[in-house]
DNA sequence: TCAAAGCTCGGGCAAATTTCCCGAGCTGGA
DNA sequence: TCCAGCTCGGGAAATTTGCCCGAGCTTTGA
């Protein structure tokens, strides 16, 4: 009887689907029918296999995994995704089912959790792995992001050129004002987002996504 | 006959784990015989149970598997470990190796560039994966990663509480020292560095992989 | 049409920090 | 023993920051 569930699994290391693979062919009632290393061979092999249930990272090279979510709901409305991820930012999780994913669980999660939250989606049922759902619940309270929405847009588009390193000259330069200006702003905006210091405002480009992290860590060999 | 590998599996992701543990116990000469969360496990189940191979993320939480590296070797002068890092920085692999790892692995790699890599190490040999090594032949016509070396002991020390956004005086008080030999460090650091300003520093920083980047990005629930 | 409010821009200036130089007190070799 | 190199911090000039100010916009709404 078809009481199995028919599995893709998409995740750019081939190595790390193997593990999957193994770990959830163990169950009965999993089936892994198909592999993707990036999104577009997700949304070909869905349209190929039509699994049940997509487990995905969605940090894959190329263009993301959230892309590749959208391509996959558009062509089936009644796909059913689980994103399966390193981030324990619930900002990933939002993104994630804003862009139809049913579930969200982070690798930390148990493999129990796993298990069930496949079983979950499988049942077109919602989940989170359980330090989201908290992480999500704290985040309600505070006001976190919206800090930046202090910022004029001139100031933005100032702090987007400082944490890119550049020299108050070439800032000013580049924006046809004077360098004392921009240390004017510079110094605002650390007021706004109420830190003391270039090194915490840097990390807190770097939260807020200001700064491009893969670009910045690796400078892997043929990458973008 | 023992011709078998006992393996120590180390990562601080409990499905991965599992994952790993499900592919290599496909071989029929491998033997999981433990695995371990975090550095302070893996040196103590080390201890324990004496694995042929370790098996291990370097990007653990609390002190890194770099240092639990270092202090299984002191503990076991032949102790053969393998990193398996998503980390395509060949600084990582450096690092890796300084500490006393005999081959370092990118999860990018193949399934079987994993197996291949276990049995190489269980025969004391070095290994590095393809994109690695090629990587690191690039960088030795650069300098690069160099910078690094220049700093002392102490001056590292400073950098590393710098770039967690400490205070000078937090960081005095830390290590008994005034801050203004704080300043002063903070001066030499950027100097031996070649960077202008804290931002261009904090930058650095993350490259060389003095920050956390999960932390940082991540700020999980309890963090800090 | 005329405030009122808010943005952008930059001058001014005291306070704070950075930059650079210096010497003293260690420690580990050669 | 002497040298080299590290750690530590004082001093002083140079630079930057922090904060305030007013001028010239544009937008909004009464």
């Amino acid at each position: 009887m078809s009481n199995t569930v028919t599995i893709m699994l998409v995740d750019d290391h081939a190595i790390v689907r193997e593990g999957y693979r193994s770990l959830l062919q163990k169950q009965a009632e999993f089936e892994v029918i198909c592999e993707a290393g990036d999104g577009n061979e997700a949304y070909n092999h869905y349209k190929q296999y039509q699994p049940d249930v997509v487990v995905m990272d969605i940090s894959l090279p190329g263009q993301s995994g959230l892309k590749a979510i959208e391509r996959i709901r558009q062509y089936d409305g009644s796909a059913r995704v689980l994103v399966f991820s390193m981030h324990q930012n619930p900002s990933f999780a939002l993104q994630a089912t804003r862009a139809g994913a049913l579930g969200y669980i982070t690798k930390s999660s148990e493999p129990e959790a796993l298990i069930r939250a496949i079983h979950q989606v499988a049942q077109n049922k919602h989940t989170l792995s359980a330090d989201i759902a908290q992480a999500l619940a704290m985040e309600k309270l505070g006001q976190e992001q919206s800090a930046l929405d202090e910022l004029t847009v001139r100031e933005f588009e100032i702090l987007r050129l400082l944490v890119d390193a550049k020299s108050n000259q070439a800032i000013a330069d580049m924006l046809n004002i004077s360098p004392k200006t921009v240390s004017n702003s510079h110094y605002i905006i650390k007021k706004k987002l109420g830190v003391s210091s270039d090194i915490e405002l840097t990390r807190l480009a770097i939260k807020m996504n200001l700064v491009n992290l893969l670009d910045l860590v690796d400078e892997a060999p043929g990458s973008e």
